[in-house]
DNA sequence: AGCTTAACCGGAAGCGATTTCGGAAGCGTT
DNA sequence: AACGCTTCCGAAATCGCTTCCGGTTAAGCT
């Protein structure tokens, strides 16, 4: 249905050369007199010739297309290293097919793969972590497919990882909580189902340590990455016995979860509760009272992301990269001194 | 560097066929006895063979990718438009290329002309509006591409429209501002450069009319999409010797920013003044208060975009399609009648 | 039995580019 | 004048698939 689109052959006939000529200038190859280059040129802008990068992905075996395959762009933290992505990809004419998995397991390997199949140039994976996925990560990174990883790991010469260090973010975090006083701190945890959340588990084991406290295991419930889940998470916090008085929650999201059920409860934030989140989005500001937070850099991971895999395609035997970016506390209004020792 | 993958021939050499006929049982096209369908189908799944979607492209012309330029897929609104159609086009096998325009007017012809360069069989846009825009659309689907319009309409037969009663959503969200006693409604509208404001500026002028009430022009003010912007426009607001008592925000995120804004000039909401968003993001939930606002069907949008439009790719002389779903007033607390009369 | 027809399958062209190989022309050197 | 190098360009093969056209075989009909 989509009319006819000149070819090389026309340019090439229009400009009195061969097709190699035109595809010479076009990749400007080999040496080629000013006056050909010139005359194939001007054929090109009369024609408004555009080449085909399905004849040429064919032949060369290069789409100039990454993949991305992601949780869920609703997400703000991700859609803004989405956003990273799509800015580094679109100046290097690279163009990005985004795959979505829902946290749903077995979606990311259908993903990956149907990406593969599509014959991407490479793949950045976020931030699922099922042993599946990374056999199937693996697998094809040994048939040569670049991959970079955001927040997680699997060693491999054609895989890089960017991360964040999100144990230091959690520490920091918690260590505030504790310098205000706070004794019974409770973690909303990233479902295991999520991956991803041992760095901030382990930041905030270590600063209770330090501390000398014990970490209660009815302070730390699991949620997903969302607002619903958050709020569901933080009832069960408050429910117990002798509840928390603060909350550092593994993202923004389930932070936003728990102020809500705070609220809900008659409760007041940060009088009777403080929480802390995690990705610093541009929401955490909007919340009343705004949100305590750990800033990650999302633009920049994507960013990273996306060059550090351009980089892995076009030089087949990079060693792999390990870039780690730094997460920052920005204390808002959520959090206090709690109300009585 | 990515190892050689198998083709269509090392299959049909397995199966004993020819190149033709694994091709037939492929696209399961013509009559094939049942028993030599049974033995392509093994050597398939012995080789693990995948179709290279590439070669396939070159000869049928069809690159099973649909384009899908948003201004910024950082906005809630437009991300779960995204992810509608993610998934009709993952169901119907289709992949998705996003490309960014950033509300920079010149980059939505760029990414038109960009994708359509890498041959995507259709393209969904959203919400810019430039001349030059709608040209080049005009142009492309002359060309025989198809397209489907988010919220904006260009008359032609290969492009479809979706949109939303945005002038009636606007309209209950004054009338009801009315309804309540405010008679200083402003209306934080949607920049020109952004387009796609005319229906709900529309809809609040129809409900003061019907008030008898004539629409201040310095009650009217123009910002981006973007919760700092709806900051400042805000201020202005409040800078006025007669203030509003209420504000009609153009979508969530100036909303947003409005009640920011508001709070920090030390007044209250609703008390002081009422404020209505457009868009009914998940946000919009989390804010204190809640906000009133006018939801729209985003996921929905997104599906019925990427569904008309497959359905447009596949019969090339469907008739265009014109969608319209439906806005509703979803009240919560950041409204209530005005201080005094 | 002989002929038509339908069912099933293969050969080869072609999609639009890149790339290999080699040829022609121009130039300097001996 | 002959030779060898560059420099510039073209012919043709190739990438992996679809599709057109036609051939073979078996079934159906008279």
């Amino acid at each position: 249905m989509v009319e006819h689109s000149i070819t090389i052959q026309e340019v090439a006939k229009r400009a009195g050369v061969s097709q190699t000529t035109v595809s010479r200038v076009l990749n400007n190859k080999d040496e080629i007199t000013a006056e050909t280059r010139a005359r194939v040129i001007r054929a090109i802008e009369q024609l408004g010739y555009v080449p085909n990068p399905i004849a040429r992905g064919l032949v060369t075996n290069h789409t100039a297309m990454i993949g991305f395959v992601v949780s869920d762009i609703t997400n703000p933290f991700l859609a803004d290293v989405a956003r990273g992505i799509l800015h580094t990809a679109a100046s290097h004419h690279y163009s990005l097919s985004i795959f979505m998995t829902e946290n749903e397991p077995q979606r990311e390997v259908q993903a990956i793969r149907f990406l593969i199949s599509r014959r991407v140039d490479g793949l950045i994976v976020t931030p699922r972590e099922s042993d599946e996925g990374n056999r199937l990560i693996l697998n094809m990174a040994a048939h040569g497919h670049p991959f970079v990883l955001i927040g997680r790991h699997v060693s491999h010469p054609r895989v890089s990882t960017v991360s964040t260090s999100t144990a230091a973010g959690a520490y920091k975090a918690t260590s505030y909580l504790l310098s205000l006083g706070h004794r019974r701190i409770a973690h909303i945890q990233a479902s295991p189902r999520m991956g991803y959340g041992r760095g901030k588990l382990r930041g905030y084991t270590e600063a209770l340590q330090e501390y000398g406290l014990q970490v209660d295991p009815d302070l730390i419930v699991a949620s997903d990455f969302s607002i619903e889940d958050g709020q569901r998470a933080s009832e069960r916090l408050l429910r117990l016995s002798t509840p928390p008085t603060a909350i550092f929650a593994t993202n923004d999201l389930t932070a936003i979860g728990a102020i809500m059920a705070i609220e809900a409860a008659g409760l007041r934030i940060p009088e009777d509760l403080s929480v802390v989140g995690f990705d610093d989005i541009i929401f955490a500001r909007s919340t009343r009272p705004p949100l305590t937070t750990v800033s990650q850099p999302a633009l920049k991971i994507g960013e990273a992301a996306a060059e550090t895999l351009l980089q892995m395609i076009r030089t087949p035997n990079m060693p792999t990269q390990e870039m780690i970016l730094d997460c920052d506390l920005v204390i808002r209004q959520s959090t206090s001194p709690p109300r009585s020792r």
